[in-house]
RNA sequence: GCGAAAGUGGCGGAAUUGGUAGACGCACUGGAUUUAGGUUCCAGCGCCGCAAGGUGUAAGAGUUCGAGUCUCUUCUUUCGCACCA
């Protein structure tokens, strides 16, 4: 062995290694358990960030642990490569997407390589290739002709300057980030997933997904959002459907206006119904009404972005129309809101404004009824309360108290006293009988609109006919292939102006046609990437038989960003792939509902920020990297200053490491410096994966040097001469009193702890950090002990043997080189993981904690075989316990076995 | 606004089932070696206090022999919100 820790030599020769012997290519044929261990792709952005290589090595760690333990693991890789960055790159640059982006790949891949991930490169896929994205649209033929995708029109932000779509990230303000207009709301054809069919399974099957976080199942839970509630019909005044009717001009109208409500109980309470701008009644209604249709106007400017709709403030016009209440036939006002959302539901909601605090404060603005329908108990429900009567409403608890559906019906003729159930199925009943309503069950999850008027993306397969209509591009003629040499412009879809790629013939009557020129969100490629690793050069399907062998993805790992989108379209896939009988009838494939067994959400990677103020009073950012930080006496920050001059710079807050606060720190200048094994050994000790980790230099220095600590007790060991490792069942260990002294009976014992510890840290608890502590604590151990003896030097050996295995998933590099010095001849990779020696794990003597009244007053050492009689005498005649109980009675003492004597005095 | 999490020393974090709060690492302080700086090694290190001791897990209450952990209230921060990926 080299005496000193050389990274960059020792790297670079293991990686060697693996290449040669092929050491992490996934074969099917192994009779072993298979293991698919699966990271999120990147998008090839350009080079790898932090939040990568803590991703990736995470999920090495796992497959790397997993083949230890005797798994045939899988551990493919890819790229996410269509998508909007490109598009912006190619413009800035005057590149073609295409060109960028496998610029990119090739750098992020030598990246990854000198990461040193156990990745089976052979089966890398590129998602904007057409040996990829043909089996996309081959899958889009098949769900359109199932009907599973459909056509309807929807909002996009439409910048009325550079006469584009924008996505809702492009919309800063309510403004186009390029043009600075105001952004519109524009109704365009798109395609359709009806995800809506799957609500109730996605939501079902979500029970089965045991290793996944709660947090995430609870979030899907509440995306896609079950209400169960009524459909209710307000007749719209005959004078408004006459003259509609009779007017050509006008849009038709329903003649029953429907809304869905989970409060039926509250129906008598009812004073206005507040509909969407781009209802059909709000079109009519500002046929003559310019004031109306300028409101209109107001409502469709800003994006459509759920967020910004729902903190914009509420906002309403009279339409100067009725409609006709159900049950009492009375005339309700129908009002535009402009926080009606025509996309939910049927785009209408009737208001209550006693109890729903956005009805209360609408009405109290427009100076509306408010009718009281739920009795209100003359005491606040909880502590907190307020005024009497129906202001309560404006109380947290108040609200609460609604919610709970608690109160009985009153001012409700027939319906009072009836409790909430009650008066549900009384209501809808008597709706049900005027054919003016039903129970409904309904979700918040809406139909996936998959079109984008983009040009990287994957083209979607269809063409349209004036004969024929929308007709799937038949399988001999797919992939429709997406031109790569296009530069685009940022104004329109370039595809929509390239008549050699649209101009084509109808498969079904062979006359002229025009293909469609939109492609498909790219959350479309990542929601069957997972499947496709498993037969990355199939020809044939999708996938072949290979995928019955490998799915599920046994571990999964990405970021919590991912919650809820990718995560749930990605498990609707597998349900649609099942569905199409993509993995062939009778395979263990077409069984699978779920595509995921176990989850890991890796939290973000956050770093300090440094910044100046210039002249103009901007923020100048200051990337962390160039920066010195100092400390006072007590190890507090007191100052910062730029390393170039030598000037203070102003301390900001720790954030997410991005481009704006210029607080990404590269991982390559961290390979280039310290290795790749430290930069693995820094991300996975500094937090549990699932938490936010701290960049910190001076962290990353102290993985450096306890790989360096390693290096050198290993060496040291090594230099006096390898032996063979302490092994259990020695005569030794028959009379461990005789021969084995105490500190290496204590030594073997803290070993041993330690691999159980690691094991299942590693394992089961997935906490990578306190596993690595473990080691730490172990060599720390292994330092203080000094036996020179042949039995000391054999459980050194055991010792510095077992670090060295169980540190190989996260610092593999390094484990590799040291096991080649302890173990001459031999491969890591051919290695077990160990397993802790359970006669070193049998303790005679245990300490005991002795506690007053729930307070640490002093410690004991007993026999494991203590009774609870001799336990409680050593404890009372304990120093500490004499003197606090001076003299009197102990009322009560509490044993915890193994642990703690409570006296309660 | 809605949904989901998280708040523990100067900092990152540990405490796995209600049972010794602060493991491990960083920073800092003192010492040794070397000395140009650094490296390496030893020791100390929540706060108040000379000490005895007291006190302490965002804030406030509660349950318990015992609470960082369970319950309630309040505050703060982070993530997601359907066209960023």
């Amino acid at each position: 062995m080299q005496s000193n820790y050389h990274p960059a030599s020792l790297e670079q020769q293991a990686q060697q290694h693996w290449d040669d012997t092929g050491a992490f290519r996934a074969k099917e044929t192994s009779d072993k358990p298979k293991y698919y261990c699966l990271s999120m792709f990147p998008y090839p952005s350009g080079k790898l960030h932090m939040g990568h290589v803590r991703n990736y090595t995470i999920g090495d760690v796992l497959a790397r642990y997993h083949r230890m333990k005797g798994y045939n693991v899988m551990q493919p890789m890819g790229w996410d490569a269509f998508g909007l960055p490109a598009e912006n790159a190619a413009q800035a640059h005057n590149v073609p997407p295409a060109a960028w982006t496998y610029d990119n790949i090739d750098y992020m891949r030598r990246q990854l390589k000198s990461l040193g991930l156990g990745i089976d490169w052979a089966r890398e896929i590129t998602t904007c290739t057409p040996e990829y994205y043909r089996w996309e649209q081959w899958l889009f033929t098949r769900l359109f002709e199932k009907g599973i995708i459909y056509k309807k029109t929807a909002s996009v932000n439409w910048d009325p300057v550079d006469h584009t779509v924008l996505a809702n990230e492009q919309v800063i303000d309510g403004r186009g980030w390029r043009s600075g207009a105001l952004v519109e709301k524009r109704d365009i054809p798109m395609y359709f997933f009806r995800i809506t069919q799957y609500a109730d399974e996605l939501l079902q099957d979500l029970n089965t997904l045991s290793g996944w976080p709660e947090q995430v199942k609870t979030m899907q839970a509440n995306w896609i959002g079950k209400s169960f509630g009524c459909e209710i019909g307000f007749r719209i005044e005959d004078r408004v459907l006459s003259s509609a009717a009779s007017d050509p001009q006008s849009p038709i109208l329903n003649p029953v206006l429907k809304v869905y409500t989970t409060r039926a109980d509250t129906l008598m309470g009812v004073t206005f119904v507040a509909i969407a701008a781009e209802h059909p009644l709000a079109t009519r209604a500002a046929q003559n009404n310019p004031a109306l249709a300028a409101f209109i106007d107001e409502c469709k400017q800003g994006g459509t972005a759920e967020a910004d709709m729902a903190t914009m403030e509420k906002k309403g016009m009279s339409t100067g129309f009725n409609v006709t209440h159900p049950l009492t036939g009375e005339q309700i006002p129908v009002w535009i809101g402009n926080y009606v959302l025509m996309g939910y539901g049927e785009g209408a909601v009737m208001a209550v404004p006693a109890h729903d605090e956005r009805d209360f404060g609408f009405a109290k603005k427009y100076d509306l009824p408010i009718r009281q329908s739920i009795q209100i108990p003359p005491t606040p429900p909880l502590q907190k309360g307020g005024e009497e009567g129906i202001s309560h409403f404006s109380t947290e608890a108040w609200q609460e108290w609604y919610a709970s559906k608690e109160g009985v019906c009153i001012h409700s003729g027939k319906y009072d006293g009836l409790n909430f159930d009650q008066a549900v199925d009384a209501i809808a009943a008597d709706l049900a009988e005027k054919g003016l309503g039903e129970k409904k069950v309904q979700f918040r999850l809406r139909d996936w609109g998959i079109s984008r008027q983009r040009y990287w993306g994957c083209p979607i397969p269809i063409i349209h006919c004036a004969q024929c209509g929308d007709v799937p591009v038949p399988d001999d003629q797919l992939p429709v292939v997406l031109p790569e040499e296009v530069v685009p412009d940022g104004a329109g879809s370039p595809l929509a102006k390239m008549p050699q790629f649209y101009e084509t013939t109808c498969p079904k009557c062979k006359g002229a046609a025009r293909r469609e020129t939109d492609t498909m969100d790219t959350f479309v490629e990542s929601s069957w990437y997972y499947a496709r690793y498993t037969s990355p050069d199939c020809t044939t399907g999708l996938v072949d038989e290979r995928a019955n062998y490998w799915l599920p993805v046994d571990q999964y790992i990405g970021g919590i960003e991912h919650a809820i989108l990718h995560l749930l379209y990605a498990r609707f896939f597998q349900k649609l792939m099942r569905d199409v009988g993509v993995f062939g009838e009778g395979n263990a494939a077409q069984n699978l509902d779920e595509p995921f067994k176990n989850l890991i959400t890796q939290g973000m990677v956050i770093a300090p920020t440094f910044y100046r103020t210039d002249a103009n009073g901007k923020k100048q950012w200051i990337n962390p990297a160039d920066v010195d930080v100092q400390n006072d006496e007590r190890g507090r920050p007191v100052g910062a200053t730029l390393r170039s001059d030598g000037l203070a710079v102003t301390i900001g807050g720790t954030e997410k490491m991005s481009k704006s606060k210029n607080n990404g720190v590269d991982p390559q200048s961290i390979i280039d410096e310290f290795g790749a094994d430290t930069a693995r050994l820094f991300m996975m000790f500094a937090a549990p994966p699932e938490q936010s980790l701290e960049w910190s230099d001076a962290g990353v220095e102290g993985a450096f040097r306890f790989l360096k600590r390693v290096w050198k007790a290993t060496h040291d060991h090594v230099e006096q001469g390898v032996v063979t490792a302490y092994q259990s069942g020695e005569p030794e260990d028959v009379c461990p009193g005789i021969r084995l002294s105490a500190a290496a009976k204590a030594m073997r014992l803290q070993l041993h702890q330690t691999i159980q510890k690691v094991d299942d840290d590693i394992g089961r608890r997935k906490t990578f950090n306190t596993a690595i502590a473990a080691n730490m604590e172990l060599l720390n151990a292994l330092g203080k002990f000094n036996d020179q003896s042949e039995t000391g030097r054999a459980i050194v050996q055991e010792t510095l043997e077992a670090i060295a295995l169980m540190l190989n998933p996260i610092v593999p590099h390094t484990c590799q080189a040291l096991w080649s010095g302890l173990r001459p001849g031999s491969d890591l990779l051919d290695q077990s993981f160990p397993t802790a020696d359970q006669s070193a794990l049998v303790q005679d003597e245990i300490e005991l904690v002795i506690q007053i009244n729930g307070k640490l007053r002093g410690n004991i050492t007993v026999a494991k075989t203590a009774d609870k009689a001799t336990l409680e005498q050593l404890a009372l005649a304990h120093e500490a316990v004499q003197k606090q109980l001076a003299g009197a009675q102990p009322k009560k003492i509490i044993i915890v076995p193994g642990r703690l004597i409570n006296i309660v005095a």
